[in-house]
DNA sequence: GTAATTTTGTCAAAAATTGACAAGTCAAAT
DNA sequence: ATTTGACTTGTCAATTTTTGACAAAATTAC
């Protein structure tokens, strides 16, 4: 069962034996801030993805996918959307390729 | 396959044969934006789909569901994200629900 | 033609997110 | 029992994003 996005961060943290604040000024982040993330009361920003892939030699792809997912699960749970709803979101993510929409 | 929320709007209003002024006043909106959000250029207000539901008699779990869809197919689309995303989100998703976390 | 409808552009107001700092808890060390 | 370091929580101004509203252009129907 994956983890959420923080806690994924915590835990290459911690294997890697970082405080949060030495982490944190790697991500150029506040150490509170950080704290948040780790604990799923604050996102993780999308714009340090590439930061983070380096500070763990991490493959930038496989990071992006985890980074995604975990926005999307969130939505998911947070509004109880039924289990249709990856189903059809899937369905439309084909719609929109196959029409080269060019969305908001 | 599947039509973005927007065009589903669309269709249903022009099924109904109302102008797009008539439909944003029963949405109390106004009627230029409902103009984008039928062609993808803004996002229709989770807040207003009670009112939508009732206007052409829908159920509303379902076109929640199709409105969630459509925001999670965007993001996917909008980034790129490979095909494993969805998978690993409905992970996460179990997941977030075994642990009854609290999300933001 | 023109009248109605739809689309596009713009922008201030409102809402959400972020960065930053202070203050708190907790555990380990001395 | 006090200090130190690590982490957590609360708050808030500043930035960023989204929204509502209006004007005006483009398209369609008559």
């Amino acid at each position: 069962m994956k983890e959420t996005f923080g806690e994924y961060i915590k835990s290459l943290r911690t294997e890697n034996e970082l405080t949060l604040t030495q982490l944190a000024s790697k991500l150029d982040l506040d150490s509170a801030n950080l704290s948040k993330i780790e604990n799923n009361k604050r996102e993780f920003d999308e714009k340090r993805l590439e930061l983070l892939a380096n500070v763990f030699n991490l493959d930038l792809a496989k990071l992006r996918t985890e980074f995604f997912s975990d926005i999307i699960a969130k939505k998911i749970y947070d509004n109880n959307c039924d289990s249709e709803t990856l189903i059809l979101a899937e369905q439309k993510v084909e719609y929109l390729k196959s029409k080269n929409l060019t969305t908001i």
